[in-house]
DNA sequence: ATGAAAGCGCTAACAT
DNA sequence: ATGTTAGCGCTTTCAT
């Protein structure tokens, strides 16, 4: 049986990857090329018997579809791409695992790239994925760089912005706003009777946000009370438990008569707890801590912690949801999402 | 100037995704598309006259590269997948992060995969994966599976697997030995005098190994002295400090002279330390607690955490540098590298 | 330093 | 239900 690959006139040129290809499979099944793909791709089109002799090829070579090539004629890739400021802040990590088990379910592979805050590296890791032309791109947090959108626009690809709300999204949006966050932390906590706040936070704009509001809230209630102006520490890119122990000292020194705190995240807000009883000051008597993100463990700290929970699972498949039926060009009405948030009071408010 | 695309006799099939082609590039230029090709990925190979054209040609144009049909052409797709059980378990991420960092840098993107601790689904994952052709390939934690094992082989992808040691790896391994942790922690624990073990863990094959040789250990030394038998609390597959709580309460009720837990995870010995603290346990002096990870926020828990400390980061740069440099095909001697670990000694031990 | 030609391996489009 | 043909958009190979 001269069933080798026909080596031509050795003249002209070859390359080849070397790999089995789809029309090795068929011609051993004894179909045409097509005929392959479809058992393969869609084997409802066609016969129990080609289907049969295909299957076999398959597994008698140990063939693997080459998606590469699949995703340049059929402009198709297979791929959604998920843009994450970095790994650290767990927080985000819910909404991309949740996301990732959802297009893996429906077919798709995760590209992901991560920003680390940084606004360039964020356009550069955009030519990147687009250049990959994935079939639907996640970002956390909205694109504010006028050059990017417009390239998102230009380039077609699905889009949906999360973590955020915002008045004209890119495309699609899922998120919530940090400014109802913000003055609702405040009216919580001034409820509660503390009279002399504090915020505790990264400077990434989406705290910042949070803190704005927050204070602006403050001041509007100070009109009829008698309130203490909002003490601030910024902790800049560090979202850490030992940058939350010293963050607390740091704002005692400026402040001593801070009753509560709302931090930027609740890592943040665990290092505030540990170094208050390391300074034997009482939470939530003599010291109020609020986080933001309720982590896992949040409600196993002692004491447990209060905090502004997010439902970060739902934005993740949420999101999946939205990037698949775009991907299937069906109609989407709603493209803007408003999950929400609740306050989860704890023990240490 | 009629430089509009020419739309051929109007009656042969057609396509196109729509999106600026190099070819259209390359007119606008005034080049061959092999030269604007030149002039985009190695400018060094063509004159400065050309580049300035064909910069100004992809600036007026906003043309981003099809890497899906450059992949296709020359066999190099530009993505490194990496295979992780999840998100939720942090300790690998710090790994991720840098794996992820290092390949940007070098201009490759990250394919990423989870099989939440499922054998199936890293078979259908790796499919996947395989389909995509990438340029390597990066596990947490080693292949067993010898379907999985020999369709990597024969796939030809650079692989590097990590977080173990093993003899026989599919082709590259960063790792260390569970065994010797396990070992290494039961005589640390022993030599500070603590005579009833037990260890809290999930049911992962890591976890167990250094288990099964912590237990080993402890039977070892047994010989001269007067031990008690090492109690186990399975977790299954909660790494969480609620679970942590928990399985404390468990042991105890079992066995509640214990007075050393080795656990699986940080996030659990952390919830064994808060709910000692529950009970009114002093921690160290009737409980000693020993984590693994060495997680971020470690040492600023109150006690301050001991644990096994893994340079996960080093891990991810080390497997990011052996996939570059395989995919450039250089020779790499030593396929095999052991990063060893630290038992690192805070206040619960 | 630049270009012409020929594919990479697959699938869409149009037959039959 | 199956096949024929012609690309998808780029890069390799070989010339000049």
């Amino acid at each position: 049986l001269k069933s080798n690959t026909v080596q031509k006139e050795s003249r002209k040129k070859r390359r080849s990857s070397g790999a089995i290809t789809l029309a090795a499979v068929a011609e051993i099944a004894g179909v045409a090329p097509i005929t392959a793909s479809r058992a393969i791709n869609n084997p409802s089109l066609v016969s129990l018997e080609v289907l049969r002799k295909v299957n076999e090829a398959v597994e008698q070579t140990g063939y693997v579809q080459n998606k590469i090539a699949g995703s340049l004629a059929s402009a198709k890739s297979g791929l959604i791409a998920a843009v994450i400021p970095n790994f650290s802040s767990s927080i985000f990590l819910d909404t991309i695992d949740t996301l990732n088990q959802t297009l893996f379910e429906a077919g798709y592979q995760l590209l992901l790239g991560q920003t680390n805050y940084s606004k360039e590296r964020e356009k550069s890791l955009l030519d990147q994925i687009i250049g990959q032309r994935p079939d639907g791109i996640f970002f956390t947090g909205v694109i504010s760089n006028e050059v990017a959108r417009q390239q998102l626009i230009a380039s077609n690809i699905p889009v949906v912005e999360t973590w955020d709300l915002s008045t004209d999204p890119i495309d699609m949006l899922v998120g919530f706003s940090h400014e109802k966050i913000g003055s609702s932390v405040a009216t919580y906590l001034l409820k509660k009777g503390y009279r002399c706040l504090a915020i505790i936070g990264a400077d990434d704009e989406r705290s910042l946000r949070r803190f704005k509001s927050f204070r602006e809230e403050v001041k509007a209630q100070n009109s009829n009370e008698n309130l203490k102006p909002v003490t601030a520490i910024n902790v800049r890119a560090s979202r850490t438990v030992s940058k939350g122990r010293e963050a607390l000292m740091e704002l005692l020194a400026i402040n001593p008569q801070t009753d509560a705190v709302f931090c930027s995240s609740d890592l943040l807000a665990l290092g505030v707890v540990t170094q208050a009883q390391h300074l034997g000051i009482r939470v939530p008597q003599e010291l109020a801590v609020i986080g933001f993100g309720d982590i896992a463990f949040a409600k196993d700290t002692a004491p447990a912690l209060s905090t502004v929970k997010i439902n970060s699972s739902e934005i993740g498949r949420l999101a999946a949801h939205l990037l698949i039926e775009r991907a299937h060009q069906r109609f989407l009405p709603n493209k803007i999402m408003d999950l929400g948030f609740e306050i989860v009071e704890r023990e240490t408010t």
